[in-house]
DNA sequence: TAGAACTTTCAGAAAGTTTTGAAGGTTCCG
DNA sequence: CGGAACCTTCAAAACTTTCTGAAAGTTCTA
């Protein structure tokens, strides 16, 4: 999370037209929060180029106003439309793609939540499933009886923000209520079964 | 480190006590999720074998069970410290120290978007707002507009996010659909002025 | 106070990630 | 068809992050 702090002037780099310094610092802004979400800076810095323009842009001018090369450039774009969160468009008569950034701030959070957080919270429960499994296999022992519960618990964790994000997804609302049971009140506040 | 998929077996790498192997297949679950909250893979794997432990350990043990360096051990536990999320506690007659893991999921959890997420939100919307005010002073134009628009849009994304946080931390419920309207309803929506 | 037990720090090595630049595509036009 | 304009790919380079291991610190006991 680069907060560039310069030294003296609390002004970026550069002498360009306002607009493009403009531009510039609200790129690098929403890079940094893209960032934090897991993604390449420069994607959200793409994004934003594009989102200010309010109109497409060829690959080539994002490509100059972010100082990026052209391979670079077509990367970014390419990685935004897998995400759906960047359409090319025609533009008759003209010969070179335009790119142009979606708009609707919903639909692009809910897609990054829909195919990666969900994603993720898979596999991780697969894991800890087969985790507490081989533990209930395990040599007996207050401690292997204490570590059963631990690991249920995260697995009941793990469930509960998939169900929390699912309803999210579907409501524009989360309710993270039951995280606050989940330590006196482990698996079985999820109506799952927990036995081999 | 240990997380080398075989070939054929979808069995982890080792021929450990099941205890350990259901500890290092859950560490490396948890690691995986706290990495994508943008954490360093280890600060999970770390706070998972303490949590698994269910009573406090030494430095070294843990070192032992996740095959790092003591040096590796000991940032990581200083770093999972600072994030409040593990405590050092003392043990009469013990020479060294003991750790021990925050069990309660909610704390952890709103302790980090305190911490974490409102401080980029601020730095985000510095530049944001700087951004804004960039353009309108930039010579007016058709293109300016609407990239004034745009960049106001953005923030007051980014307010509605705090806001929403905000509320999420104090109530442990979200509402983001005030993001709905961000396409149609732009900044007034937030009873913010914005002209200069 | 000397020394053993343990922890922290840090420079450099290793690992991982992103970018570049050039080669190779593809499409379109004359 | 030949060539210009544009886009994509990919190996290698540049950069960033993380880890190691050894040295320096601390704390405790005898």
């Amino acid at each position: 999370m680069a907060a560039a702090a310069h030294h003296a002037p609390m002004t970026p780099p550069t002498d360009l037209p306002p607009a493009r310094e403009a531009e510039l610092l609200a790129a690098d802004a929403i890079g940094d929060i893209i960032e934090h979400w897991g993604f390449r800076k420069v994607l959200g810095r793409v994004w934003t180029v594009l989102f200010i323009a309010a109109e497409p842009l060829p690959a080539a001018t994002i490509g100059e106003r972010l100082s990026m090369s052209a391979g670079a450039t077509s990367m970014a774009l390419t990685e935004l439309q897998r995400w759906g969160v960047v359409k090319r468009v025609w533009r008759p008569g003209e010969r070179k793609e335009f790119f142009e950034a979606e708009t609707d701030f919903w639909r692009m959070i809910s897609k990054v939540f829909d195919e990666r957080e969900r994603l993720l919270a898979r596999t991780v429960r697969e894991r800890l499933e087969r985790s507490a499994k081989l533990l209930r296999q395990a040599a007996p022992g207050p401690l292997t009886k204490s570590s059963i519960d631990r690991v249920e618990r995260l697995l009941s964790f793990v469930l509960v923000a998939e169900t929390a994000l699912d309803g999210f997804i579907k409501s524009r609302r989360v309710d993270f209520s039951p995280f606050g049971n989940l330590v006196t009140f482990p698996l079985r506040a999820l109506g799952r079964k927990k036995d081999p």
